[in-house]
DNA sequence: TACGCTTCCGTACATCGTACGGAAGCGTAC
DNA sequence: GTACGCTTCCGTACGATGTACGGAAGCGTA
């Protein structure tokens, strides 16, 4: 699915700093409680489940009752993101380096996307600044701001470990849900095993075949747990040795 | 838009490998135009354009008439991926380190999502194992092999460099594509701009606030293109102080 | 000429987001 | 108390989309 395009900002700010004013009386329904409901839905059956018919109805209210405080989908996937970002936007610990506080945010942001899988299609476009995606990204950059890079390659450093972090978790939660969907890896090779044949040959592919030979079939988590920490520490490596040079 | 969940590997392979046994006679349709012209409307007007009926349209037939060809959308996604995959497979100079091989193939990559963007909203889910997609696999895999790096940490590296391609791409997409839908930096600013004085309020978010006093606005594209190099290189110095370390 | 397989496609339906207009609830002014 | 007006709530309906179904048309072969 070809996730929505961007929300309307100028629709979105205002909901998203909860700028518009409320009336005085008593409401069934609220921002609040629909974002609420929303997540729990996509959290439990994923994005192809969250229609504004099954959001209303987890609540309990008309359909089009929704469009009264959101403005419609790509909004409410706006402040879904919002929500879930600052769910667990702990500070930085004072007393830590640049490189401890780099490896925390990206294990705390992996974290994220493993509990809320569909946030990996709704931040493929840049999300909307809404207060805690803007107190995440203050929180991001204040770990490297006193290493001596340039802005822009705080920037870089930044979007290469936040992009990094995404792909690695969107690597292993499509295996999840292929796993949660009833594809199990032996249906996998099932329906392969006629093209491995060419596959595993080794003069068609000689590269796969010593891979898939070598491979000690293990664990898919853990598989995915050490690509992470492999490509982090390679990462933050790269990063070291910039700074080391730099500071010569 | 969540994309589409994955097409159905039993149905989607003989597809991709073109085992299946064609008739003798003309056809006024074929899974090769099909996949062309899908392609063409993708590209020209991203994937929200491309429906079963504007396929259809573009050449001349019947809406129903594709699905004597193609199962279904999401196998033509699939073949869509397959395909613009094995537009640009140049294999890897021979005489080259692994340093140079991954460098173009990361640029390689990187030159085919600024092409078909689309890309990266249909790779989100691993892609069903057709002819190119395992070429380029291959291909990726054999850049290692001769590293002595263990399978796990070539599998990892692999993965961690096209992750950090996809997003590095992905980040100067969305933004090109805003431009194209006519939201331009201004607009942003604009729409941004009653938040941004809470938001430049040195109390609230002082590092951002220096990092916005510190940027100079230039091209975007330039700030990309940096950011890119600037990853890669890290991503690279990284790995290559792991082998060193492992020589030792 | 008749048969059978493949290709082509018109119609129809379920599902989605949401425009529209009306009904109901609530505070306020008289 | 009663009328007014704003906000909230929501039933109906429409257009877009993927695709199931069954029929029509094309082609090779017996």
């Amino acid at each position: 699915m070809a996730i929505d395009h961007g929300a309307d900002p100028a629709r979105v700010l205002p909901l998203l700093w909860r700028t518009s004013n409320r009336t005085s009386y008593g409401h069934r329904l609220s921002v609040e409680r629909i974002v609420d409901q929303a997540v729990e839905i996509a959290d439990a059956h994923g994005l192809e489940r969250l229609t504004m018919r099954t959001v209303a109805q987890g609540l309990s209210v008309g359909t089009m009752s929704l469009y009264t405080h959101v403005p419609g989908k790509p909004e409410l996937y706006a402040l879904m993101v919002d929500h879930v970002i600052g769910e667990d936007l702990h500070p930085v610990a004072a007393n830590t380096n640049w490189r401890n506080a780099l490896a925390d945010i990206a294990r705390n942001d992996r974290d994220r996307y493993l509990r809320h899988p569909w946030l990996l299609d709704l931040i493929a476009f840049r999300p909307a600044c809404g207060p805690n995606v803007t107190a995440k990204y203050e929180r991001d950059l204040s770990a490297l701001v006193d290493t001596g890079l340039t802005v822009a390659e705080i920037n870089a450093t930044v979007m290469t470990l936040s992009v990094f972090v995404q792909g690695a978790a969107r690597s292993q939660v499509s295996l999840r849900t292929a796993h949660a969907a009833g594809f199990s890896d032996a249906d996998w090779w099932q329906a392969h095993k006629p093209y491995w044949s060419q596959l595993l040959d080794p003069e068609h592919y000689p590269t796969i075949r010593r891979v898939f030979d070598d491979a000690g079939r293990s664990d898919p988590d853990a598989e995915h747990e050490f690509s992470f920490e492999f490509g982090l520490t390679r990462l933050l490596d790269g990063i070291e040795m910039h700074l080391q040079l730099r500071s010569q």
